[in-house]
DNA sequence: CAAGTGTGTGAGTGCACACTTACAAACAAG
DNA sequence: CTTGTTTGTAAGTGTGCACTCACACACTTG
């Protein structure tokens, strides 16, 4: 969990640059969620930031760096709001607080960019950088779940199983498929 | 299901592209599989193919084409597998069934082509022709589980949901892993 | 005011890659 | 032998894009 803190006042100056990060990484996550990381240009990342192509690679370093960068900031986004969730869980049991946290989670989602990001990272994963952040990504998030909801491995794996049948029932597109098997793999799954 | 009879004997001469056809996509399937759609240059294709890349565009309408022809070779492979798995169930109930595809399914993916190339294909749905190649392949394997198997919708949709834990299980290297998170998430999925 | 530091950009540069075209060899049919 | 068809390639062409660099404005400090 990163928490981001306004250092105007103390660091002097130093804050703008990170004010520019923050703009650029949520630019860059919206971005690379829709086209990827081979076919999202950097100048669409820093058009949609409203700054310049060249700024945005003196912010990172390159745009493999922009794309980790931005992968850490989707997951710290995903464990805040599955956080949040779970203070929202109507019982005390680990299956009650992990429904709630499906339920955060699902709510998340809903604009898409986070969900769609995680796809894409996992397909470039042959690329170390990207393997070691969505495995980082997901440590921080399986091993909160993990703990805050006193679940055990079974119901773990089952949490994130059908957390990543949602990336296909998405990608794919099924929510407006009404033939009887995407019936059954978007059963239950919410309907945005 | 698609059956390829060799016609060498009747049309004269054209079953030869077509066999360059089948070695290319086999080529296509692997390379994509690894590198993705747009980080992938035909030339690796047609290398891997042993031909020149001008002839691939000749054999296929563009790399697209290229790709949306993979992806139909991909899952006819896995519906193939599927269908042959089902063969080896010891019992006949529908979870009996499904855990034999599962098995085989499983096996199948052991090189990971298969595996990588979903993961690869979802990540580009953003181009519709990709998306309704994924959603053909879906439908052809998820009609034919559920009519096999005589499953009910929420065992296809837990196969699925399971099957596509295997692809981040798979992409993130988590068998790699020995954290307690990442033991959870492999949990019983198969050590290969 | 001068010098330094941080923020920002326009205008390149070089390369990778999708796709084309002109051409060649093999083979068949008349 | 000529004509036509199919299989195959070498050598372009044009474009998109990652990354750089020289330069400019703002703002602070002495």
């Amino acid at each position: 969990m990163t928490f981001l803190v306004c250092e105007c006042t103390l660091t002097n100056m130093r804050s703008t640059a990170e004010a520019r990060r923050i703009t650029v990484l949520n630019a860059a996550v919206s971005a690379f969620a829709r086209t990827g990381f081979h076919a999202t240009p950097v100048t669409t990342v820093a058009a949609a930031a409203g700054i310049s192509e060249a700024y945005v690679f003196r912010l990172f370093s390159g745009k493999l760096g922009l794309f980790v960068a931005a992968a850490g900031a989707c997951f710290d986004r995903i464990a805040a709001a599955i956080e949040a969730g779970a203070e929202q869980a109507t019982g005390g049991t680990p299956q009650e607080i992990l429904d709630a946290m499906g339920a955060a989670y699902a709510e998340l989602i809903a604009d898409r960019d986070l969900l769609l990001f995680q796809v894409q990272a996992q397909a470039v994963t042959d690329i170390p950088e990207v393997a070691e952040a969505v495995r980082a990504g997901y440590r921080q998030v399986a091993t909160f779940v993990q703990d805050r909801a006193g679940a055990n491995d079974a119901q773990v794996q089952q949490f994130f199983a059908y957390g990543q049948l949602c990336h296909l029932i998405v990608t794919a597109g099924l929510e407006q498929v009404s033939e009887p098997w995407a019936r059954a793999l978007t059963a239950g799954i919410r309907h945005p």
